[in-house]
DNA sequence: ATCCTCCCCTAC
DNA sequence: TAAGGTAGGGGAGGAT
């Protein structure tokens, strides 16, 4: 029970075996760019109408294709068949492809209109990727529409936040003319003239002057400050407004009817009718009771016939795989424990600022605790003549199959097994292995009680994960030595599992104490034997370095922190980077300057699925992506943020890589991806696919191989991710006072109690 | 210099 | 059979 200091953390080999883990397979990264740049759609000649069946499955593929496209892009491919494709009766506007910006004379949809009968695409969304023009007209038409629109909002209002609020929409505006990206920038009327002429015109008498257009960053001021502008040249250009701001986030929702910046502020149905987030419930782990699982079909017989372990067999495999997903359930567990401990949580002030000088000044006591074997403890309660046998978490007890153990006990570690080994080579190293099953619902639990106990022994807790945790219990009068143990002895109690414990004078410290405290065991790392310690520890030891890492590393000869320590830091900065280099020097001298972060504020929310993705066809995978597009959209909701910039990532078989060792894994893969920034944050389900569909026609995934970038087949593994974040409550208050502004349209949208909250408020 | 995009790396 | 997710840090290299 003691603090055994066991040599183990030092002397273990585990960093040498790991090679062997990622032998061949999937691990294996290429630092090679996509070998292809899809900037324009290569089209097949399609010549005579389908000599042959290939031709035919070429043909039904495009037009599959062309038809998904539309929702994102529309061309005149996805027009329909009515229009003859063929030879050179391509309208006047192939190769163009246009994205409006803006308000517009000819409209935005009577441009739309006039491309798609003419040859030429029209893009929702800007991306340089597939934007060939960008049609503007005078600025001063906008922007008098919006200065008109914030007249009438004053009158309503007198609300300088909204002000604030709609400044910074206009200001969506100068940052969408900054994505010019050195496109043409031409008037609708050039569009016209094309027409009349019958011809493509150059477009150079038609450029748009951008007369407002550098670029101009709205400055969002800490809480309770000065609301500026800043010009181009970082002198402050205006004083907008000094105002009080609780805080202000950003911009109205998206649209997902139009992207034109003077939209009609209608409501998305999807993100404004449930304020409850739904998934977070039908996710909950804690269910008990799965009542709301009766809400999806899955659970019960209906759709359970169609259920199987690849997108090949599921239509609902974005769902179903989430549910038995390890991984997914320790990547998500950080939300559902913000949200459980909301209230310690808020009102603590960044430790960032670096205010506690005087604290500063005492030497730091930092804790860190882990549970031993997190996922093994746990389910061996039930099963107690287990204790001293070799066990381990995992979904297949197949001595053959390529399942991955979660977690193993102490005794099984001894013959070497560990997290994310096979099972068959599991069971290869120690026969007798006993295989438990995951339990999701009584992790979640233990955690939960784990954090408890935590909060209640410490304010400053920093959440590594469902099990694992930072203190700082500097300013705590009781020796951190004892306040571990209790936490340990509480911990205990309470879980019937065991945790150890770190104390040390910074994070670093800590966290490598825990190591070598396991298990169930706590040790406390002195400054003064802090060189000791490091002497020998390997490299990979120190958190932050990993298999790569240390691959660089042991080609320099360096292997143990002591070797490390002899390297300057120019020399380390050289060959890993700035900031990296930096870390390594610092860490093996014991150094480490982080503090202990309460609350983190969370910069993306994304969802990926990289097992179990095989098509045959595009239409399957579409519907994968437009189902990711609806999980994204409810983890968006579901936390209250939106988002401005999209990205989504394609795994693709690496050219010459063998099937994949794992069951229905990746493989060895080669991934693309590629972000699409829109001027207003959105969590609306519409507006992702759309957005997200528009990427994905980019890469060109097609059935066929000769004409396309990516093969359909050969897809691994698909990802959404939303960066640029907001809280989505500012918008939709702004939203709804649109909406009341314009009232014309939408009225029925104006629901008085949402209104009169969002006026509330203000 | 600073920002942005597209990656890779890491940890649980 | 089996459930290889999630989010942050940061580097390279290009645009500005
Ligand atoms: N590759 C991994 C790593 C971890 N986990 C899960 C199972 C672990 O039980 C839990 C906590 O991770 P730890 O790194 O803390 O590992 P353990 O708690 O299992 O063992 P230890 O005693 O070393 O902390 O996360 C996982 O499923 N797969
Ligand atoms: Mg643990
Ligand atoms: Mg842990």
């Amino acid at each position: 029970m003691n603090s055994r200091s066991s040599s183990r953390a030092a002397s273990n080999a585990a960093a040498f075996t790991s090679s062997s883990a990622s032998s061949g397979d999937s691990r294996k990264r290429s630092r090679n760019p996509p070998t292809t740049n899809p900037q324009r759609p290569l089209r097949s000649k399609a010549k005579s109408p389908f000599a042959d069946f290939r031709s035919y499955m070429v043909e039904k593929n495009r037009k599959l294709r062309a038809q998904f496209q539309a929702d994102a892009t529309t061309s005149s491919l996805g027009a329909g068949s009515s229009r003859a494709d063929s030879g050179d009766d391509k309208g006047i506007f192939h190769g163009v492809s246009i994205f409006v910006d803006g308000f517009t004379i000819p409209s935005s949809q009577e441009l739309r209109g006039y491309m798609l009968k003419h040859g030429g695409r029209f893009e929702n969304y800007f991306s340089k990727h597939t934007v060939t023009h960008i049609i503007c007209s005078n600025l001063p038409d906008s922007k008098m529409r919006n200065l008109r629109c914030e007249q009438v909002f004053l009158v309503n209002f007198a609300s300088s936040v909204l002000i604030c609020s709609l400044l910074s929409i206009v200001f969506g505006l100068f940052w969408l003319r900054a994505f010019s990206h050195g496109l043409p920038v031409v008037r609708p009327q050039w569009v016209l003239d094309c027409l009349a002429a019958n011809r493509l015109l150059n477009f150079c008498s038609y450029f748009q002057l951008i007369m407002w257009g550098m670029p101009m960053k709205l400055v969002l001021p800490p809480e309770g400050q000065c609301f500026r502008c800043d010009g181009p040249s970082g002198q402050a250009s205006e004083e907008l407004e000094c105002m009080k701001v609780e805080k202000l986030f950003g911009e109205i929702n998206a649209n997902p009817e139009s992207t034109d910046l003077e939209v009609k502020f209608s409501v998305p149905p999807a993100s404004g009718a449930i304020p409850t987030p739904l998934s977070m419930i039908n996710k909950s782990y804690m269910g008990h009771q799965k009542i709301h699982e009766s809400l999806d079909s899955s659970v019960n017989c209906i759709g359970a016939s169609n259920q199987g372990h690849s997108t090949l067999t599921d239509p609902n495999f974005v769902e179903n795989y989430f549910k038995s997903s390890r991984l997914h359930f320790i990547g998500t567990w950080r939300n559902r424990y913000r949200k459980r401990f909301s209230n310690l949580l808020t009102g603590y002030k960044s430790s960032n600022e670096k205010t506690n000088c005087c604290v500063t000044k005492q030497k730091a006591s930092i804790i860190h605790v882990d549970m031993d074997c997190f996922f093994v403890s746990v389910i061996i309660r039930n099963f107690p003549d287990l204790v001293d046998k070799p066990v381990a978490v995992c979904h297949s007890n197949n001595p053959r199959g390529t399942a991955e153990i979660s977690s193993a006990n102490y005794v099984a570690r001894n013959y070497g097994v560990k997290a994310g080994t096979f099972v068959r080579d599991a069971k290869a190293c120690c026969p007798h292995l006993v295989i438990l099953p995951y339990d999701f619902e009584a992790y979640e639990e233990v955690a939960e009680q784990f954090y408890s106990i935590l909060h209640k022994h410490c304010s400053k807790v920093q959440a590594l994960s469902c099990d694992e945790a930072f203190l700082d219990v500097t300013v705590c009068d009781d020796d951190p030595e004892e306040i571990a143990s209790m936490i340990r002895k509480e911990i205990e109690d309470t879980t019937r599992c065991t945790a150890s414990a770190g104390i040390a004078g910074n994070l670093l410290l800590a966290y490598l104490a825990t190591r070598s405290a396991k298990p169930n065991g706590q040790r406390f790392i002195p400054s003064e034997k802090v060189e000791d310690y490091l002497k020998d520890l390997p490299v990979m030891a120190l958190p932050g370095i990993g298999y790569a890492t240390y691959e660089k590393l042991k080609s320099r000869q360096i292997q143990t922190c002591g070797q490390m320590y002899m390297i300057s830091k120019e020399a380390l900065q050289k060959d890993f980077g700035i900031r990296i280099g930096d870390m390594l020097w610092n860490y093996c001298r014991g150094i480490d300057n982080r503090t202990v972060e309460v609350v983190q504020e969370r910069k993306s929310v994304g969802a990926e699925v990289n097992w179990g993705i095989r098509f045959n066809n595009l239409t399957d995978c579409h519907h994968f992506l437009v189902n990711l597009c609806k999980e994204v959209s409810l983890r968006l909701q579901g936390c209250g943020l939106q988002g401005r910039a999209i990205t989504l990532k394609v795994k693709k078989r690496k050219k010459g890589a063998a099937e994949p060792l794992k069951f229905m894994g990746c493989g060895d893969c080669e991934s693309v991806s590629r972000s699409i920034t829109v001027p207003v944050a959105t969590d609306n389900v519409v507006a992702l696919q759309r957005i997200a569909k528009q990427i994905f026609a980019s890469f060109h995934v097609e059935c066929d191989y000769e004409y396309s970038h990516i093969d359909v087949k050969e897809v691994r593994g698909i990802g959404l991710h939303i960066t640029k974040l907001e809280s989505s409550d500012i918008s939709r208050k702004v939203q709804l006072a649109f909406m009341c502004l314009t009232s014309d349209q939408d009225g029925d949208c104006l629901k008085p109690e949402g209104v009169a909250k969002s006026t509330l408020k203000f």
